[in-house]
RNA sequence: CGGGGUGUAGCGCAGUCUGGUAGCGCACUUGCUUUGGGAGCAAGAUGUCGGGGGUUCGAAUCCCUCCACCCCGACCA
């Protein structure tokens, strides 16, 4: 490609709606222009890139055995009330209606049509395991749409679905999309890490997460120092402390703390440590007919209240935050000096938590805190203990060895195994060789297309821009004379060696446009086209052109002829590294 | 949906407090000069000042109302 017969839509500054590096670039350098919020369009630049990414995901989904389709993306309301998810997914789901008032929505997923279509065109054993895969634009209402393509309401999306005659042909499925994801996302040039994940409300028996690592993350991940254990903190369990509860040696005492509401400003306040206090949330659960039930969660200061955690406890399903009013009412304190003393309220403790002793809590009474509070003694032993902590880094393993890290990820793959929620519900059947039906276990695995190309960004950029990993740049290499329209050597020059890099099966972008040097090089390292290849004057003199690649400091000089086999060379090394 | 913020030319912004004929930089058009890191000079084109209503002789500016967008929290590829 020229550059004179392509469209180059480069911004010197970025629109301020964008806050994030990936989403600034991506506006930046013409990849994506925004139509209205989570909505955007794909310039040609940026749609090179994801073709270049859907290319891989294609080619790894059909190696593992994969079989391709294309699903409507919009859907009858009919097939979504079979298993409930009308109703379930609520406003996330966008619901048209044609002229005739049919309901339809824009598919967020595909599992209600995949099992239709396998119910209507599978019914023997013979012809499982099945697995149909599509790349599919996607349509979610989120609450909010942020970091461009990143939580977009529009996306693609790769979504696959096995089906198998047992539950060992399931992990056989499961399995073979784990190892493809796991080779995509090799391929395309990206740190990331495969993470047990919460199944969440799509259920099923298992599930892992692929995540690309990165600093912008939404999602925190844990990952052991000592083992390959990898959990989504949502998941990953807080193991109880190993040393037991120790015998009070403090009597409890009321003690004034004006102004300190937080357990770290109580913590500074009396100067005892952070991990001796102990932060009271209120949650509530509504009853049928009977109003709400309010329950006390108790977490050290220090640490975090798990809502994935607290949400899969039975006496708490399902839990919200208490009101303001709720607690004063039940309480008859308020919030930010609540404490479990003299409380006649359920209260659930964290595995930490009841192994403390001498702990400090809020006295139930503004600017007022107790110290030296002790279980058995100053109040009954909790109703339930649990793990409903986020677990921090440094905490023991929950495989038993090594302690834990904490990395941000972005997720761009989950995979589950959903087991026979969806085809029971939908009736998807065969008939085993003896002549009996069961239904299919079926898994599904999706990857966002669309939030690979900016979670790549956040992984590869610097301060003047993109650096795409080669397997997704939009082209290999640029080629850039200085002075096209001036020097007629440098003109010759640069068309000869995009001819040959052409001919060579090369996409090369060659900017011929009469632009100043700086404008020239400047664009390339926005938009991170990964080599580039200078062709001037000052170089043509001594036989030399510059190959530089967008990581390299320096540019090298070398002999015309030696560019390209130079070029192909620092490819090599980086489909190697 | 709750909390915070922003809407003025394609992009980034000033002007709003204190009402008086809408400005700057970049980008765009034409010409000349320049040409190895986002050029200079000259001339030009570009605006329902987010929409609607009100106050006023006069509204980007004051009042009311609606809308869009962004950021922080509950959802997910």
């Amino acid at each position: 490609m020229r550059a004179s017969r392509y469209y180059l839509a480069t911004l010197k500054e970025a629109p301020q709606e964008a806050e994030l590096a990936s989403h600034k670039l991506m506006l930046r350098a013409g990849l994506i222009r925004k139509l209205a919020s989570g909505l955007y369009t794909w310039m040609p630049l940026g749609l090179r890139v994801l073709r270049r990414i859907e290319a891989i995901v294609r080619e790894e989904m059909n190696r593992a055995g994969a079989l391709e389709l294309l699903a409507p993306p919009v859907q009858p309301r009919e097939l979504w009330e079979e298993t409930g998810r009308w109703a379930l997914y609520g406003p996330l789901m966008l619901r048209i209606k044609d002229r005739a008032e049919r309901e339809f929505c824009y598919a967020p997923t595909a599992e209600e049509v995949l099992c239709d279509t396998v119910r209507k065109e599978i019914r023997s054993y013979r012809q499982l395991p099945v697995n149909f895969y599509q790349i599919q634009t996607k349509f979610r209402d989120e609450i909010r749409p942020r970091f461009g393509v990143m939580r977009a309401r529009e996306f693609t999306m790769k979504d696959a679905y096995s089906f198998d005659a047992d539950f060992e042909g399931l992990e056989k499925s499961y399995k073979a999309m784990y190892d493809a994801y796991t080779r995509i996302f090799t391929r395309l040039g990206l740190q990331f890490r495969a993470v047990a994940a919460d199944t969440g409300e799509i259920g099923g028996t298992a599930s892992h997460e692929f995540q690309v690592i990165a600093q912008s993350g939404e999602d925190a991940i844990a990952y052991s120092s000592g083992s390959d254990y990898a959990a989504n903190v949502e998941l990953a369990e807080a193991l109880a402390p190993r040393a037991s509860r120790l015998a009070p040696s403090q009597p409890m005492a009321k003690v004034a703390t004006p102004g300190a509401h937080t357990c770290e400003e109580v913590s500074a306040l009396l100067g005892i440590p952070i991990e001796k206090t102990v932060k009271s949330i209120v949650l509530a659960r509504e009853r049928e007919g009977a109003g709400a039930e309010i329950f006390m969660l108790l977490v050290r200061g220090d640490h975090m209240l798990n809502e994935v955690k607290a949400s899969k406890l039975d006496a708490l399903k399902p839990f919200r935050f208490a009101t303001e009013a709720e607690i004063r009412a039940t309480l008859k304190a308020p919030a930010g000096s609540l404490g479990p003393v003299g409380q006649s309220i359920t209260v659930i403790a964290d595995r930490t938590v009841a192994a403390m002793n001498d702990f400090c809590t809020g006295a139930n009474e503004d600017g007022f805190h107790l110290t030296g509070v002790n279980w058995g003694r100053d109040l009954p032993e909790p109703a339930l203990v649990a793990d409903i902590r986020n677990v921090l880094a440094g905490d023991p393993s929950p495989d038993g060895t090594g302690t834990l890290e904490i990395a941000r990820g972005i997720e761009v793959g989950h995979v589950f195994q959903l087991g026979t929620a969806y085809t029971k519900a939908m009736d998807v059947t065969f008939i085993d060789e003896k002549g009996a039906t069961h239904p299919m276990q079926m898994g599904c695995y999706g990857i966002g297309v669309t939030r690979i190309v900016a979670a790549a960004i956040e992984q590869n950029h610097d301060d003047k821009g993109i650096i795409w990993p080669d397997p997704m740049a939009p082209f290999q290499v640029a080629v850039i004379p200085l002075g096209y329209r001036k020097s007629e050597a440098v003109k010759a020059a640069a068309e000869k060696l995009y001819a040959e890099l052409e001919a060579a099966g090369i996409d090369a972008f060659l900017d011929d446009r009469d632009e100043r040097a700086g404008v020239l090089l400047a664009d390339q390292e926005l938009i991170g086209i990964p080599h580039r290849i200078v062709v001037g004057e000052r170089g043509l003199k001594e036989g030399v052109v510059e190959y530089q690649h967008r990581r390299d400091a320096q540019a090298t000089k070398v002999p015309v002829a030696e560019a390209i086999p130079l070029f192909r060379s620092r490819l090599a090394i980086e489909r190697a590294a």
